[in-house]
DNA sequence: TCGTCCCTGAAGCGATGGCTCCAGGGAATA
DNA sequence: TATTCCCTGGAGCCATCGCTTCAGGGACGA
């Protein structure tokens, strides 16, 4: 399995990454169709001919570069995260959103941007990097959902969907945040938001406490 | 400045009509580079030199749907909206979200869709459209601050920018929520998320509010 | 009935899209 | 040194892109 010329096959890889480095600026800027293989090729500096040698086509060039987005992000994500014992409870789902959405938005802004402009996106034939970026996006809700439920089980509080329902509204306003920073928001204004979000979710976990 | 051949004048209306009708449709399928005048002209069963007659080039033809759609969404916004007056403090900040940004949703997804494809997107120079969307938006935000700041200083709670923030956050929960429609969640749970960023507000206000 | 003006139809411009082909170059192996 | 295999370079295919041009057709006021 392993590479018969390690050096050329190295020197492959790079070119590969450079090529990725190109596409998600691109992409991010200009969406699925505005990215074109010879716009690629100039800013990666490698030539038409190298990018169909390495991933194909087009489509498998745009999902290649959202498959590499979405596992960065994981392995951040599973990065142990670990919160002061003694933290509120506010406190800690300020944590759990900082570091597994926001990370994404402050980290991978240009993943995050043209994974949006996919999902919006809708043409005759699905791209793949559609399908990949939205079952990343399936992956993230199951994590926050997660962690959700550990804190309503904790509160003793009946989970009917409630911790469903609160990652999706969760998972929706950090897009909506991110979105409002490619209008007038800026990033230290999402942190912030951020925190506030994190304000109402405990305070809607709160009312659903029994008492 | 009166047409003077009214009928034909008439006609042109309907033409023009007929052609952001299929511009809406397309755009918000594929975005603004995907939108091609040859595209536009075969759904909309007019010629391109009609397209140019009326628009003159791309961008306007862009702007132009944008500047419609934001005339037929603000036509809505303006119908006066009632409220009973029994209603608690978070049926009235449901009513406003309803009335206000969910009914963009729900009465003009096309034109939602397009508008945060069009403010995801950065190119060299802006498109026209975009810039229409962006103002907009903004002027969605100041209704929306303006309604929450009447609630605030009902409850007598000093509004240093809170108002504003919360409207940030309103704004970029339902825009984050429209997206999600585009991937899993469906119109009802749309509305349900509604309530449940109304009752958010609502505690959130309740939180700040001196006793 | 005539001329005017709004709009349409068709043809076609240069540029660029995705994609292919193939002759090598150059490091690793024999 | 000879051979192999990974990767690059560049020319070029055909389709379609945005956009333009211009000769009319048809309803109108005169």
């Amino acid at each position: 399995m392993g590479p018969k010329t390690t050096r050329r096959h190295q020197q492959g890889e790079e070119s590969k990454e450079r090529i990725l480095d190109a596409v998600i600026q691109i992409a991010a800027e200009r969406g699925y169709e505005g990215t074109t293989v010879s716009l690629v090729s100039e800013r990666s500096g490698l030539p038409v001919s190298s990018i169909y040698w390495h991933f194909g086509n087009k489509d498998e060039l745009i999902a290649a570069v959202i498959e590499r987005g979405f596992r960065a992000w994981s392995a951040e994500q599973a990065e142990p995260f670990e919160v002061d014992p003694a933290a509120t409870r506010r406190e800690l789902i300020a944590a759990i959103l900082h570091h597994d959405v926001g990370s994404l938005a402050r980290r991978h802004p240009e993943f995050l941007r043209f994974g949006l402009m996919l999902t919006l996106e809708q043409r005759a034939e699905e791209p793949k990097g559609r399908t990949l970026f939205l079952e990343a996006r399936e992956t993230s809700l199951e994590r926050i959902v997660g962690g959700l439920a550990l804190v309503l089980e904790a509160e003793r509080i009946p989970d009917d969907g409630f911790a469903r329902r609160l990652g999706q509204l969760i998972i929706a306003t950090v897009d909506g945040l991110f979105l409002a920073t490619r209008a007038s928001l800026d990033l230290d204004d999402l942190n912030s938001h951020l925190d506030l979000l994190a304000g109402a979710i405990d305070l809607l976990i709160e009312e659903r406490t029994p008492r």
